[in-house]
DNA sequence: CGACTCATTGACGTAGCTCAAGGTATGTGG
DNA sequence: CCACATACCTTGAGCTACGTCAATGAGTCG
């Protein structure tokens, strides 16, 4: 039974050889660069060879939410043949150097016709979208921004096998879409409560059980 | 430029003679009845021929939240291979009396895989879902029940070309994660405003285009 | 050292939740 | 056709979690 993942990795490193053959090209972003911008209409798939990125959308007023992040050996955006109006509102943006080949959506979508393996991958990784997003809009919406907060910690803790989340206090409530004052203050209590010691830009977990015990159900493994 | 979509109807209309003529089983559904359960894993896919079914996610508190409305000519839940813990709390509900044609989900991913063209079209489902959730956990979250709702009617209206919302207010409310007295609040303000018409058990349009003046550039076609 | 980003803390206002009481359509059985 | 039960809807009062604003502090880098 899985829980829902905030980084993508290693979903198709099986097919590496595949797309290795096919025709591509070579990317590379610095930090901060970005994959593709606002009201950039969803042309290219990228493979992540190293580095990693994240994608969020773009609300009217500015504020960013962000949805999730894509580590090496994974495929973005998808290769669906439908264009949506909010992917015109969605950024990736490179945090960290990164190395990429690039695909055409269209010629990525035949190669996933001819191989039924790659895109079965396709299918599971939308799939693991799905989950993600239910899981934010059907449960995280409905809990505290404590208990938002822990859910959060413990699953990225679980992505990373380790107890450190590397993101300043500004990432972790674009991703909760709550307020950083708050994020802030959550972390005070928890620091209080011995179960955290935040840190500049990035969050230590000192007890994992009595943080999984703020978590609610659908966060524990 | 495709917008966010809760009801979801004809997308599988073309495969209807191949999914005739592979095994499935003829079964028929009352209103009220759930085609899957809580604490169910997803083992079969329907087909539906007739009726429409609600989908949505129970919290631990019993807290229901709509997901999405599924009617004729459309396959659910899908055919991915990975099982999520999530998934366990997802109920289907038929709100109509519905005929489906039932397959076991194994054998439902066979013959996608034996038939690209079905592969794509699961594809292009999933590419949806993901958008309407996107949609609903990265922007409606930011609005205010007003925006919210007007956002929702003005959507249900565009996905049955009509200026009537045959859903009660609870409804409203769960498909938005916000209060029942709100939606009544907020629907009582529009209806002075001369925007609608409240009648028991659905709401009537009046005037789309003051409604459309509440909604967010998103729900905008 | 100064400039920058990131984090902390407090004061304040308000949107939306909860509770509660009452009103109005719809359906059923006598 | 009326009495009654059952949804569904309306409106108001009170509370609180969270957003906003603002001022200060603390780590990092050139």
């Amino acid at each position: 039974m899985l829980t829902p993942r905030y980084l993508y990795r290693e979903d198709f490193a099986q097919f590496e050889p595949i797309l290795q053959d096919a025709p591509h090209r070579e990317t590379s972003f610095r930090p901060g660069e970005e994959l593709w911008s606002l009201d950039e209409p969803i042309l290219r798939v990228h493979y992540v060879r190293h580095g990693i990125a994240r994608t969020s959308f773009v609300n009217e007023d500015g504020h960013a939410r962000t949805l999730y992040f894509h580590g090496p050996s994974t495929v973005f955006p998808g290769c669906h043949e439908a264009q949506f109006k909010l992917e015109l509102s969605l950024v990736t943006c490179a945090i960290t150097q990164m190395e990429t080949w690039e695909f055409a959506v269209g010629e990525f979508r035949e190669l996933a016709r001819r191989e039924p393996e790659l895109m079965s991958a396709v299918v599971e990784n939308y799939a693991r979208q799905i989950n993600l997003l239910i899981y934010e809009s059907a449960h995280q919406e409905y809990n505290s921004v404590m208990v938002k907060l822990c859910n959060l910690l413990l699953l990225l803790c679980q992505d990373s096998s380790g107890n450190a989340v590397r993101l300043p206090q500004e990432e972790l409530a674009d991703i909760l879409a709550v307020n950083r004052v708050n994020v802030s203050k959550a972390l005070a209590r928890l620091r209080e409560e011995g179960v955290v010691l935040p840190h500049r830009g990035w969050v230590e977990v000192l007890d994992m059980d009595r943080l999984a015990a703020h978590c609610s159900y659908e966060s524990l493994p």
